[in-house]
RNA sequence: GGCGAGGUAGCUCAGCUGGUUAGAGCGCAGGACUCAUAAUCCUGAGGUCGAGGGUUCGAGUCCCUCCCUCGCUACCA
């Protein structure tokens, strides 16, 4: 049994996620925990909300709220929508909790105890009448190069020129829109990665098993142009994690937070402590997660997130444990595995929020059941590539996959049974060639399912787990049941109870995908999915349900998506 | 501009360290079956593997050039 730590990149608090979001973090991350889980492994999987920053505070003023009462709301908000996805966390966290506060502080003080942390005065645009220092982005004006009215500090969106927001034309607040912007000094931290580049460089030299998404981004960032940068770790906002070095006072920088990137990862670490607090338990229950001197040495992490994280996950973060570790007395667990996902369009296209494109997790529940999401979305995870959700391939994929293979194999074999036994597993007969070549074909192919979700093969997964249901239906279609009935009733019956234990195997193979469905199939069958359940070898997982055991017939396990539901779904949600 | 990923059957994709007639699912055509959500199962058609050049006995798989798509480019999280 081995002990497996998982984190799923943090949503951020402004505003429900869509699915590219749930797709690319949250929802891969649940089922791997959820697998393993059925493996007997000890698993933890800790997610959290990411609370700090200017949109959640610019959010916060939308909504007519302080910032502390809308990321609460929020907060809630969407730990009802992982709810409602039945993700699986241990823990849903939130990164303005008192433990990360504290944490976050311990980590900037041990890092300056490192010489890790340099103060550096900067000049940045302050706009008076919004009544705070404006990030980059947050500037408006014409750019110089293109002359686009409409460029933001950071870079022209017409042109893509890099910019300065001091390079801008008649420049304004991207927030009230006042041209009465100055440049004000001020004074914050940077986290001097360019000093740890070559352990960096090394530790990500030595995961030759990780996507080539992940290091190749993870490598860009430590030699493009002078190698990796000194990132600023601090800001000029109300809301957010007071700028201390550990306990003590930080001269200088009163009035300061830390920067929500710099935050947020500690966070899982924070969560942790907060699952531990939650839950009654001592510290060094999480620590035992995350301390390698105190039983975290045996411990697998594997952190899951979009390719736009990365940079964060396999070098800011890393950097900040290590460097927190300069005198060895505080080793912290590093990731072991960076599962990176590209990103899920829509229709060809991103999701947009402003324009209400694409689906968001609240409307998807509104729509269909948590399962018809996570199977699709799990089966045509974006992998290799971006990939792209279109009504027709989720139609396609929910009524052929799910209904048609999956439901319908369980609809008729119980219905059948209920009709010419009854209400219990069949008694008599015996297994013979068919049944052998299915036992045959489905150790092969659980073996081949067990190695992809090892390597983290999601999509793969998905196409072996549907070849498992196929077989089912091909073993059937084969045995024939419905006409040996008429010559041999006993042996009807043993191909009836063995496809009665094939329908309790997929509930327990597909738990991960499409947890609800596997309830239902587990509950009809008065069975369980513990981690004793596990098949480790096929033929005695086919004779689970003995004669006699009783079952029930469940509803239709999946209903369609008509052309009409889809023609009507594709329309609301094209956005504007 | 720089960097990265990708261009394989109508569609979505798989093809590890180069090696018999390039695979899967969907869709399509034909057939079988009738227990089941007009579901299932079988068979078949269909590809000069983006273009050109090179290395090799042999390349989708390595090298070079070019074309196209998407992404990133570090104070957006």
């Amino acid at each position: 049994m081995a002990r497996i730590l998982v984190t799923s990149a943090l949503p951020y608090i402004n505003g429900v996620k869509h699915l590219g979001n749930l797709v690319g973090s949250m929802l891969p991350a649940c089922a791997y925990a959820r697998y393993m889980r059925a493996r007997g492994h000890e698993v933890l999987y800790i997610c959290a909300t990411d609370e700090h920053g200017t949109p959640a505070e610019l959010a916060a003023a939308k909504a007519g709220q302080s910032v502390a009462e809308y990321c609460a709301e929020m907060h809630e908000v969407q730990k009802r929508l992982g709810e409602g996805f039945r993700l699986s966390f241990d823990f849903f966290g939130r990164s303005s909790s008192v433990r990360n506060h504290r944490l976050t502080q311990h980590m900037a003080g041990r890092l300056a105890d490192a010489g890790l942390i340099e103060e550096v005065m900067e000049r940045q645009v302050y706009s008076p009448a919004d009544g705070r220092f404006l990030p980059d982005r947050y500037v408006e004006g014409t750019c110089p190069n293109c002359g686009y009215d409409r460029a933001r500090g950071d870079q022209c969106e017409n042109c893509t020129k890099q910019l300065d927001p001091t390079d801008l034309i008649n420049p304004r607040s991207a927030i009230s829109g006042s041209t009465e912007l100055e440049v004000r000094e001020t004074k914050h931290l940077y986290l001097r990665q360019s000093l740890v580049r070559e352990k960096l460089a090394a530790w990500i030299d030595a995961k030759t098993d990780w996507p080539i998404l992940t290091t190749s981004i993870a490598k860009k960032w430590l030699n493009d142009g002078e190698g990796l940068q000194d990132r600023s770790i601090t800001r000029d906002l109300d809301w957010g994690i007071p700028v201390r070095r550990g306990d003590a006072e930080w001269p200088g920088m009163e009035g300061k937070v830390f920067y929500v990137w710099f935050d947020a990862p500690i966070e899982y670490i924070s969560a942790t402590a907060e699952w531990a607090d939650a839950t009654g338990q001592p510290d060094a229950a999480w620590e035992r997660w995350w301390r390698e001197d105190k039983g975290a040495g045996d411990v697998r992490y594997v952190e899951f997130m979009a390719k736009d994280n990365i940079p964060f996950h396999t070098l800011s973060f890393p950097a900040t444990l290590m460097g927190a570790n300069f005198d060895g007395t505080e080793p912290w667990k590093l990731v072991d595995y960076v599962k990176g996902f590209n990103w899920l369009t829509y229709d060809g296209g991103k999701f947009s929020t402003s324009q209400g494109r694409g689906v968001f997790m609240d409307q998807a529940l509104e729509i269909l059941p948590s399962d018809y999401w996570r199977w699709w979305l799990l089966a045509n995870a974006p992998e290799g590539s971006d990939a792209d959700f279109t009504w027709e391939s989720f139609q396609a994929g929910v009524n052929k996959d799910l209904a048609d293979v999956l439901g319908n194999f369980v609809s008729r074999v119980t219905k059948f049974c209920r009709s010419k036994f009854g209400d219990a597993v069949p008694e008599g007969g015996a297994p013979g060639e068919a049944e052998a070549a299915l036992t045959a074909e489905l150790t092969r192919r659980l073996r081949s399912y067990e190695a992809h979700w090892e390597a983290m093969e999601i999509r793969k997964a998905a196409a072996e787990l549907r070849a498992i249901w196929v077989a089912g239906n091909e073993y059937l279609q084969t045995a024939a049941p419905w006409s040996v009935i008429k010559e041999d009733a006993a042996r009807a019956g043993a191909i009836i109870r063995v496809a009665l234990n094939l329908v309790r195997l997929y509930a327990i193979l597909s738990r991960p995908f499409i947890p609800d469905a596997s309830d239902t199939m587990l509950r009809a069958l008065g069975a369980e999915a513990d981690a004793e359940a596990w098949p480790g070898d096929i033929a005695e997982a086919l004779r689970a349900l003995p004669a006699g055991h009783a079952f029930t017939v469940p509803e239709n396990l999946f209903s369609k998506i008509t052309e009409d539901a889809r023609a009507e779904m594709a329309a609301r949600f094209a956005g504007t």
